[in-house]
Order: structure tokens, then sequence, then C-alpha cells
DNA sequence: GCAAAAATGGACCCGCAAGTCCAAAAACCG
DNA sequence: CGGTTTTTGGACTTGCGGGTCCATTTTTGC
């Protein structure tokens, strides 16, 4: 039942994948045509419906498994090593680089709503992506409470969840306004909230 | 130039705005045919594209200014007289209120992205929309201020901005995670925060 | 090397939904 | 009223793009 993949075919597959991740950032999802896919990745229609049989919907589920996991990974190291103040204003500091240089083309646009819609598993990869990406700050938090960085009273449950819907918005903002302010605010005043909280307890 | 509309004229332009956004809503715009509109409002095509000569776009670009108009209308009056903390708390319990509500269907998400792409003027209006909105809660800070409910060191630019960013985020979070935890969570840690500054100062 | 399986290329089909067109009905206005 | 303009209905066209199909080439495994 499991497909048996060449090695050749492996790496044709990785390769519509990424073409196509590539392209639906640029242009966005259903702005995106198979043939666009195939002329960028350099493949035929008969390769697309070999390796996603099920058509666009799967295609465009794979892509958005590849760039849920890009996000997160666009972090590391410092998502994971939320250690220290500087490690947190390193993590900032990676996050409104990256966004300023993506400026509009942004996964998380594409993946949800417009391929939320179409393919019924895209929800459940934003959500997990979300859930993960949560779980990291909230364990950052938690670190540095262990250190006494942080008040201790903070609920790094709730904490985590308003940064991360900060900078959903941050970057949502970015998207429709071109500034990166939102962004900038968001990191800037919840960091400097987090200290002021350490130093007053 | 500018077009001749009888009485009747204008209310049928109406119903086919009014229908169309209510139909986006609920099932999203690239799911919505114009032939959908057309029964949902009782129309043929043929007013479709007299009242819009240029076709879907030209509605597109209708719906997403009367779905951003509705956005605020729906804050009022808590969101232009946020001049005690109660009346902040009644905005806090408006928008929870209303998401909670609206739950998936949230017309930001059409506006975004899938109308942004199409119709050039759809990033104008969103962008109308953040400004009008973090504006108004910028008034709001800026009023505690001179009533010293909240201190006068914060930056109400800055504040409004990340509040609005943490709005937009938590709804985003909504809309693919289907719970309100994060927009209660960026409502209820910012405003405490806000009125935290004030006792201590 | 050779059969089986996988990979590739591309011509073709087909349905859908936007957009066109025009003729009939209704509303406006002097 | 009666001419003019606006409004309405709906049949028809059209192009686009996803999906199908199969013939050909390449790879695999023994």
């Amino acid at each position: 039942m499991t497909r048996a993949l060449t090695r050749k075919g492996e790496a044709t597959r990785a390769r519509i994948v990424a073409g196509a991740a590539a392209e639906i950032r640029e242009r966005g999802v259903d702005e995106v045509r198979l043939e666009d896919v195939m002329a960028h990745t350099g493949t035929s229609k008969g390769q697309l419906f070999h390796y996603f049989p099920n058509g666009k919907d799967e295609l465009l589920l794979a892509v958005a498994e590849h760039e849920a996991d890009q996000v997160l990974i666009d972090q590391e190291p410092m998502l994971s090593n939320l250690t220290s103040w500087p490690a947190w204003l390193a993590w900032r500091d990676r996050l409104i680089e990256r966004y300023l240089a993506q400026g509009v083309k942004c996964p998380l646009n594409g993946l949800l709503g417009q391929t939320g819609r179409r393919a019924p598993g895209a929800q459940a990869i934003v959500t997990g992506l979300m859930w993960r990406w949560q779980k990291a700050i909230a364990e950052g938090i938690r670190q540095m409470q262990s250190t006494g960085d942080i008040a201790a009273d903070v609920d790094a449950d709730r904490a985590s969840a308003a940064l991360l819907a900060g900078i959903q918005g941050g970057v949502l903002l970015l998207l429709s306004t071109g500034k990166i302010d939102h962004l900038e605010a968001v990191l800037d005043l919840t960091i400097e909230r987090l200290r002021a909280g350490a130093r007053s307890a």
C-alpha cells in the first residue's frame, strides 16, 4: 500500500514541494496553477499526479507541512534556548529580521484561510504549528523562572499564549500595512514586561 | 460620469453587497460563486454586472468596504468611550462575545490574503481599518492617562500597536485552533498591565 | 541482461464559473 | 401620457485549469 519511492523519485517529489512552496509564497495559493509549478520545477503533469494522486489538494497539504516546519526551523537555535535575556533578544532580532526580509511573502497567509478551506488537514497543520510554537515560548518562560529572571507568579501558559497571539498579529499587520512596527512593539513591550516583573519581585 | 441610481437600484445594489458579504462570511471568498450570490439575493446575472461592471473584483471590493466598516461598528459604543476601567472591560467583553459567536466565520479572513490578492484596493481597505482601530485604542489610552488611570510614561502609540496586534493574532488563533484563549489572554494581560503601571506610578 | 516496477512527457478531455449580450419590463420625468 | 433611461432576466459563449490516460523511458532487483 505505502508507495515505493526510488531515490530519484524522492528527489523529484521534494523538488516539487519546495518549488510549489516558493511559488506560493511569491504569488499566493490561488494564483499558482499546476502549470506554474511544472514550469518552475521542470516537471510534467504526469509527475505531479504520480506523486500526488489526489491532485492539487494533496500537493497543497504537503506544501503546508513543509512550510509549517520551516517556520519553526527558521527560529532555531534561538527558540529552543530562551535561557537568558540576551538569548531572548537574539530571538527577537531573528524574528524581526526574518519577517522583514520576507515582507509580504508569508507562508502563513497561504496556509490559513486559503489552504485551510480546501484541504481539511491543513487546519490541523496550522494548529500543530501554533501549539509547538507556544509550547517553546512557554518553556522559555519557565526556564527563566527557574533562574529567577522572570517572576514566579507569571502564568507561563497565559503569557506565552498572549505573546504568540501578538506575534501572529504583528505579522498579519506587517502583511497588510507593510510596517514592522506592530511586531516590534509586541516583542519589545512583552519582553520588557517580563523583565520588569522580576525586578520588582 | 457617475452613474444615476434609482431608489430601487440603490436598494438592489445594497442587497447584493449585504448578501454577498453574508455568503462570504459563511463559506469563504473562493467558495462563493456569482451564482450563489444570485440565488441568495434573488438577483440575476444581468443585475450583478449592471451594478458592478467590473465583475467579481468590483463586488468583492464593495463587500470588503462593507465588512471593514462593520468590524468597527460592532465595537461601538465601547470603542469610542474607553474612559474608565469598567468601559475597557465592557469593550473587552464585547470583543470576546462577538468573536466567540462568530467563530470561524471571519470577514478579516476573507479580506486578507484572498481578497487582497485579487482586488488591489482591498489592501488599502484593510490598512485603513487597522489604522482607525489602532487610533481609537490609542485615544482610549490617552484619555485614561489624562485622568491618571494609566501612567503618563506609557507610549500610547506603541501600546495600542501592540494591543491591536494581539487582538488580530488572537482572532487568527481563534480561527485556526477554535479556542478563544489567546484573545482572552491578550486582552486581560494587556489591560492588567496598563492598570498595574498606574498603581505603582 | 532482463522482466517488473517506477518515472516521465504530454496530448486530450471536460466541467465550471466568469463574463457577454440583448430583449423585455419597470421606473422616471417633462 | 410617451419617450427615455434604468432595471431585470436569462440564454449563450469562452477560456482556463484541474484531472485523465497512455505511450515511452529509466531504474530496480535478481
